[in-house]
DNA sequence: AAAAATCTGGTGCTTCCGACCCATGGAGGC
DNA sequence: GCCTCCATGGGTCGGAAGCACCAGATTTTT
């Protein structure tokens, strides 16, 4: 019996995934998170063997939460941002698993049964090469971690040089260099382009 | 027994909702639909008392499904997007119900309830006013036609007055007109901002 | 220890954008 | 008929944004 805990702040996709896996024969939900500060609550309480973790939440991000939490239960990454960058920062987190939530119910299964059995287990199945080329350049996704934060800015509305300026603590000259790289980087060519990719890439 | 049919694009959430669904004593869910066009299809084989649409679904929006479907079934639709625009246009397509997807489960049962029996269900749980302020000014969010359609053309990463006209057949001068209009509407300042409301708005 | 990457900042230049002024023709409401 | 809103278009102008190239200090990687 593989002892589960769910972690989404969608109550209908929480409510019922916790229905349908607890109809798994194999496999127990022993609860549900509904944000990323939840989720590290619950893990004081609760020991589950897998841990299933959505990546947009209210409060604290999924992979935040991976990112403070030691000596956790192997974790399972579920989102709706099927991009090879989200991938990256999932393994980057310490997942073993990551899974659209296009995937079917059985395939999640099978992931949580390979995550408790000390497996990885990364979702192949929707098609990454479509529309990712830029992104998949080698190397080219590889934002530094002073970029994504102004990229999460940006993706926030704070679109000004002035305003990201203030808000990183440095001269609007270096933003608009940490700007310059993230166009290249994302193959880009202004800000608007660049927040509708870093919302897209789930930033 | 009040029979529906589910439609949404995160096998995640649909499988689980029908097996949770399927629990609640006086609702059969009758079958599934994973986009716009497939709930289309779907809606010629069985004729549901009630539908659940969700609003972002490949191939075919869930929104332009109940636009295109005449003689339907009452239609409860459901997002992510916690926006009295969404909402605004949901209503406009002829929805019955709107739900957020952090409504629980038995929420979502009411409204299903609800919406066969005639009533409509708007889900006043989420708090709105918190950020929404100038899209509640009265009539600011109407976005005219022409409006909408560039600021989905921006939502998607044409950010150049030069791209923008060319797609729709006009000069830049009036690209720059609709877009000063869109900012005024949005209150915000620029295109990136506009975007990123623009993606918030789900369109 | 050496090399590479990152973060920080600079100059100069060109292009673009947003704010404000306006006008015309058509559709729809009163 | 009149009035309002919408879509289309024009012009000007200051400031912002993007581009190219450079460079020192620190950190990370090799």
């Amino acid at each position: 019996m593989i002892r589960v805990l769910i972690a989404d702040d969608h109550d209908l996709l929480r409510e019922g995934l916790e229905q349908a896996l607890g109809a798994v024969p194999d496999i127990q939900v022993l609860g549900t998170a509904s944000s990323g500060k939840d989720l590290m609550d619950r893990l004081e309480e609760v020991t589950p063997d897998v841990i299933m973790v959505d990546v947009d939440m209210p409060e604290m991000t999924g992979l935040d939460a991976l990112r403070q939490l030691k000596d956790r239960p192997p974790a399972i990454v579920v989102t709706m941002h099927e991009s090879p960058v989200v991938l990256d920062q999932a393994v980057e987190a310490g997942a073993v698993g990551f899974l659209s939530k296009s995937t079917p119910l059985p395939r999640l299964a099978a992931a949580m049964r390979a995550a408790a059995a000390g497996e990885g287990f990364i979702d192949a199945d929707y098609d990454l090469t479509d529309h990712m080329e830029p992104v998949l350049d080698p190397g080219a996704a590889a934002l530094t971690a002073r970029e994504r934060e102004l990229l999460s800015l940006l993706a926030t509305g704070v679109s000004s040089t002035h305003e990201l300026a203030d808000k990183l603590f440095i001269s609007q000259k270096t933003v608009k260099n940490h700007l310059a790289s993230i166009y290249d980087k994302l193959a880009v060519s202004d800000r608007a382009q660049a927040a509708v990719e870093a919302i897209r890439l789930g930033l």
